[in-house]
RNA sequence: GGGAGCUUAGCUCAGUUGGUUCAGAGCACCUGCCUUACAAGCAGGGGGUCAUAGGUUCAAAUCCUAUAGCUCCCA
């Protein structure tokens, strides 16, 4: 092998150059294209469907990041690694910003046809589609662009379709006359799991209600008074002795005029209020609910936009429902009715799209049974066919599927799957069918569309476009989301693959943190605390972010981002580089034969090789358990520590050695290690990885790490005996070091070292010498301590630094008494234990053994160290 | 009201099945270094009653119970 070239290589990494260049290699190179190839086992992932019109953000780095890990990991490990991009048409979202962008040009939505809105989505999709995909592969993203996928392709279109069809035709899909959340911004009824609550510091209004008849008066307290125009009754507890007396008599609704029943209900909160309640079952889901006990008239008192329709009185019709509200409380006040007004902080339902506060309103809609779906997609949950990553969102999906209502899946938008039902002009006949009737001139087509939910739930199984490629990638592997869209997405999915492929869509799925600001608020655009994450890889680089937000992710939890934090990536990224850089730039002018590899070794390179074979270790361990996080933080420490800390450091002697033979052996070793490692960094930091592993050596056309072989953990590779070995030789330089640092000396100035110790290999001295910078070094087991010295004591040795002339006494003092201090504090601990009876005789022998050592250890140490300090007074 | 999670160094967090020098890491801080890979660096150092109170155990940051505080989800 012979090394690149490396005049003009940059001192400290610059990342943006090296990323845009590999990206395109690797793209142009089709190296992220999947096929079918039975021999080799898939490793499938879909990636969660970004809104098309949508841009990426902190949270999808940290998705993305991680569903690429697996992928290129997988890869390597010798799997058919497939990673399906794509994006959905975001129905209530992409049609907002159609609108809006409509409204700029003076064009209102509602004048125009379904055709000609259709055409500006679609013009609108094509101009802002394809950014989150351009920004996906900034981020490194090995995704197989030939399977790029839209909600809208026409089969994936016609597999919405037909999943309609047959869940229609099992009866799974009816149409109802319900309550259903209303979105009065998008004039369409969203689902439940839409519907977000927030705290608003309300009202609580008491209005007075005369009890006909008579001059009594009953006081109801209500949040909404406006919605008092389509009350139809007043309801009280039936236990409740204040106003036992009142049932079944009748009350004056004020303003509107209408006689309204008092009936008596135990749903009623006698402690809430006044303990009366008014009764508005069109507009209200539990006095809907009471109506229906009570067979009372519903009236819908608000138009589509929740403004005031033709059923209130004249005067508020057309106000929107919070001028109606203002003008309510008005009127009560002028009738003398208005009791008193409370401060009262309530959750009000808003919708996720919309971000007005939803109606609650009677509507004809498609709704979808979920008892028989969720029971299937519960029970491969509950068997561990599906395994859920950390498990403890098991709880919450099984909570909400064994409390799972019927689904609103119709939504009264033009942007999405149109319900494929005709209504038979003249017989009203129905008609569902994937393909329209022939004869189209005597029906009319069901105008509202589907939920974008109720399509991307086929998303596993139906980005495979025929038979055999969903039998070889299907059920997929692993899935990569945000846990809140645990309701929206994994359980549908899951629902969605047990009815149509009787199988489950993957096998596990991993919850990953929600990414939030430094202060940890939720990312938001209104809050500003959204970096821009190309604004961060212009900073730091992709491998940097990549690497930072894995490293800060903790498992399960929400992580706090800072830009700042890069910091952590990027200059990892440099030590990475720069070890590079001086293997290489020493390696220049060899000729590096492979054979070299195993020549000249000593227990360093056992070590390094032992340690390096320990992290694999972890590594595959904590991948296998999605434990990423732990993965990156082994990774981090193996190349910090380890690796460019101590092992370059211990083989500094060898590559300044003037034995050409020597000096290319253990370069030729450093850089084989530094190849596996970078084999071991590349799922997370894939472009320096590549570009370090391409100057290695002559790498011809089409060549990659991206297809290299992943290390596998070898047990032969692991010694023990050298790792006792090199931690003698750490445990002995750190003694020196901390001498040198607590007595203020400088690196520059050499010293002598003499160390009461069973001889030392030369190695080892020589190890010792040049890591703590020592001149002479005396080892010998019968070594008298010199005068005038500091001292430490180690386990296997007594180390001196003879000092004559540059000593503190007081500080030596200090450092000894300190250091008796600590041990005679962990000697108290276990001298407790052991005299303990009971712990003698209950704990295991191996513990009580083990405690016996660290005794004589300490109890030793402390001795040297009680002499060394009786000598220097 | 129901459920989930969290509380360990100034900050952000590790800490598998209770027991190996278990009280750790990174950042921040202090001291000394431009040592011919890296100042985005090197070496050394200070700093925590593991939220509180009980309990189980020979042994608890770790298991159990209660309490307090924080976060999220559902109703």
């Amino acid at each position: 092998m012979r090394v690149k070239d490396l005049t003009d290589i940059p001192k400290a990494y610059e990342p943006n150059a090296v990323e845009e260049k590999w990206y395109k290699y690797w793209e142009e190179n089709k190296f992220f294209h999947s096929e079918i190839d039975n021999s080799k086992e898939p490793y499938t992932i879909v990636i969660p469907p970004p809104n098309v019109t949508g841009i990426l953000h902190l949270g999808h780095i940290l998705n993305n990041t991680l569903q690429d890990i697996y992928i290129r990991y997988k890869k390597m490990m010798g799997f058919n690694a497939c990673w399906v991009p794509g994006t959905d048409h975001a129905s209530i979202a992409t049609e907002s910003k159609v609108i809006s962008y409509l409204k700029a040009k003076g064009i209102d939505r509602y004048k125009l046809s379904r055709e000609e809105f259709l055409k500006y989505c679609w013009e609108w999709t094509e101009l802002y589609g394809g950014i989150i995909f351009s920004q996906l592969r900034k981020l490194g993203a090995a995704l197989d662009w030939d399977r790029q996928r839209f909600t809208m392709d026409d089969h994936y279109y016609k597999k919405v379709v037909e999943a309609f069809v047959k869940l229609y035709k099992d009866g799974q899909i009816y149409k109802g006359h319900r309550m259903v959340n209303w979105c009065p911004a998008s004039k369409s009824a969203i689902s439940d799991e839409e519907v977000i609550f927030q705290s608003v510091n309300g009202k609580l209004w008491h209005l007075h209600y005369p009890i006909d008849g008579t001059d009594e008066f009953l006081v109801v307290a209500t949040t909404r008074p406006e919605t008092m125009l389509g009350d139809t009754a007043v309801a009280v507890n039936p236990n409740d002795d204040r106003f036992k007396h009142l049932i079944s008599r009748k009350v004056m609704l004020p303003i509107v005029g209408r006689e309204i029943p008092i009936i008596a209900d135990e749903y009623v909160d006698m402690e809430f209020g006044t303990g009366a309640v008014k009764i508005t079952p069109a507009h209200d889901v539990n006095d809907y609910e009471m109506a229906q006990r009570h067979k009372l008239d519903l009236i819908n008192i608000f138009n589509e936009d929740a403004t005031v329709n033709g059923n209130a009185p004249r005067d508020f019709q057309g106000l929107d429902r919070y001028e109606a509200r203002k003008k309510v409380v008005e009127r009560f006040e002028e009738l003398k009715l208005l009791v008193k007004v409370e401060d009262y902080t309530n959750k009000v339902g808003y919708s996720q799209r919309g971000g007005v506060p939803i109606e609650p309103y009677l509507s004809e809609q498609w709704f979808m049974k979920m008892d028989d779906l969720a029971k299937p997609a519960l029970q491969v949950v509950k068997d561990g066919k599906v395994k859920f990553h950390p498990a403890h969102w098991i709880k919450t999906y099984e909570h909400w599927m064994e409390n799972i209502r019927d689904w609103c899946i119709s939504r009264q938008l033009y942007w999405g799957h149109r319900i494929p039902v005709w209504y038979h002009k003249d017989t009203k006949e129905i008609y569902c069918e994937a393909e329209p009737p022939a004869d189209i001139e005597n029906w009319n087509q069901e105008e509202d569309v589907l939920d974008t939910w109720s399509s991307s739930w086929l998303w596993a199984q139906d980005v495979f476009t025929s038979e055999k490629e969903q039998k070889y990638y299907y059920p997929t592997d692993l899935l990569i989301t945000g846990p809140d869209i645990i309701f929206f997405w994994v359980a549908r999915m899951i629902m969605a693959g047990m009815k149509f492929m009787n199988d489950i869509p993957f096998k596990d799925v991993y919850l990953t943190s929600i990414v939030r600001d430094a202060q940890g608020r939720k990312m938001s655009k209104s809050l500003g605390n959204s970096p821009d994450p190309l604004d961060v890889i212009d900073k730091y680089g992709a491998d940097a972010l990549r690497f930072t937000i894995i490293y800060i992710s903790p498992l399960g939890q929400d992580v706090l981002f800072d830009t700042d934090k890069c910091e952590i990536g990027r200059n990892f990224a440099n030590k990475i580089w720069n070890a590079a850089r001086f293997l290489l730039m020493n390696a220049q002018d060899l000729d590096l034969q492979e054979e070299l590899k195993n020549k000249h070794m000593n227990f360093a390179d056992d070590w390094i090789i032992s340690r390096f074979q320990n992290s694999i270790k972890e590594i595959h361990n904590a991948l296998d358990n999605f434990e990423v996080n732990q993965a990156s933080k082994i990774m981090y420490s193996f190349v910090w520590n380890d690796f460019c800390d101590w092992y370059i450091e211990l083989i500094k002697n060898q590559i300044y050695s003037d034995d050409k033979e020597v000096k290319s052996a253990v370069l030729t070793r450093a850089l084989y290690l530094f190849e596996e490692m970078l084999k071991m960094i590349h799922p997370i930091m894939p472009f320096l990885s590549e570009e370090i592993w391409q100057m290695l050596d002559e790498r011809g056309e089409g060549e990659t790490i991206m297809t290299a072989e992943y290390p596998r953990f070898d047990e032969s590779l692991i010694n023990k005996t050298a790792e006792d070995e090199i931690e003698f030789v750490q445990n002995v330089v750190t003694a020196i070091r901390n001498i040198r640092g607590e007595m203020n000396i400088p690196p520059s100035k050499q010293i002598n070292v003499f160390i009461k110790t069973k001889s030392l290999s030369s190695n080892q001295v020589k190890y010792i010498s040049s890591l703590a910078k020592v001149n002479e070094l005396k080892a010998d087991e019968n070594l008298v301590k010199p005068k005038a010295s500091a001292s430490s004591v180690v386990k296997g040795a007594d180390i001196f630094v003879p000092l004559e002339g540059l000593i503190d006494l007081n500080i030596e003092r200090n450092r000894l008494e300190k250091e008796i201090a600590r041990l005679e504090g962990s000697l108290a601990g276990v001298d407790k234990k052991l005299s303990n009876e009971s712990f003698v005789n209950k704990a295991p022998a191996n513990v009580i053994e083990n405690e016996k050592t660290k005794k004589a250890d300490w109890e030793s140490s402390i001795e040297k160290l009680k002499a060394i300090l009786e000598d220097l007074k």
